[in-house]
DNA sequence: TTATTTATGTTATATCGTAACGCGTCAAGC
DNA sequence: GCTTGACGCGTTACGATATAACATAAATAA
């Protein structure tokens, strides 16, 4: 049975966090594990934190949160987990936001599109085959061998563009 | 006729650049007198600036070129000069390079996927009707209502890829 | 003309990100 | 056991990117 049966209508709020929350700190330690790579605790920790919430949070407010219990205060305490997040795929950057959000996907090599609402400031994570499809094709009309994939969507979720509308 | 008849095998080098960069400065010319904005000196050579390569720019880069020829030294001039441009959509902003690039095509409102390579620097810009279609049904699906849209691809373009190969 | 808006320049500061180095830990090889 | 080397975490110091706030000047409107 898979995790995430269907996907939900309203990703921003149609959602368990706390049992995705959980899936993730999981499969962050089954995948460290398995490839063999330390999730230490300030790792783990910051893991957890860009897990609270589905907002996106800067480097700088991570590492508030780190230095509060008790790990390093300075910059590259917060980037240097961070990094180690999303090289291992438990965590995106947004760059839109210059901010990163934990990965709620079970995958461990995907590069989804990101919905961001201005409104609630929440992000949402979303695979699209087609979108997939798309890019690999405008690539390869160019003759461009694509590495890194950034789509991000800046708008209002559906919750947050009914009240603008009300 | 068109000014682009076909869209270019390879549009980081199949490309005659002086002729765009032209194109570009007139339709930004006619653009300010039709919306009665104002295309100044600063904004018209920062433009210029960032026609003169396929490059994306820093803000400071530019700020440097305008500083050298007269303009005001201090990182607002450059800011406020790009974002003018980019309002205008006569400039895109890179988000993976913190940079700005001169849009090339002639449409007023577009939101461009950038190809971005990594070994010769330059950018590419290309429309591609599939990729806003795939777009719109992920939002669609998830009630989102999009303002704004980044779809930009790091990699190599085909020459940079072919000179990696060899 | 006078009033109002818009644009340019400044100073100062906020925000984001990284280079470089020292110390501690842990596992591999002797 | 010891040593050595890789890695992780912490620091200091700095670099890069971006904006707030205010003064002056130029263009537009009344």
């Amino acid at each position: 049975m898979p995790q995430f049966p269907d996907p939900p209508a309203d990703p921003f709020h149609d959602h368990d966090h706390a049992h995705c929350a959980k899936a993730v700190l999981q499969r962050a330690e089954a995948q460290a594990r398995r490839e063999g790579v330390r999730l230490t605790p300030v790792r783990r920790r910051a893991l957890e934190i860009l897990l609270e919430s589905h907002r996106a949070m800067g480097a700088y407010e991570v590492l508030e949160r780190l230095a509060a219990d008790g790990f390093g205060k300075q910059p590259p305490v917060a980037y240097r987990a961070l990094d180690f997040l999303v090289e291992q795929g438990l965590a995106h950057r947004v760059r839109r936001l210059n901010a990163y959000a934990a990965c709620l996907s079970q995958q461990r090599d995907h590069s989804p599109a990101f919905l961001i609402c201005r409104g609630c400031e929440q992000v949402a994570e979303a695979d699209a085959p087609e979108l997939r499809v798309a890019l690999a094709a405008l690539a390869a009309g160019a003759g461009f061998r694509i590495e890194r994939r950034t789509v991000e969507l800046l708008g209002l979720c559906a919750r947050c563009a009914g009240a603008a509308d009300a």
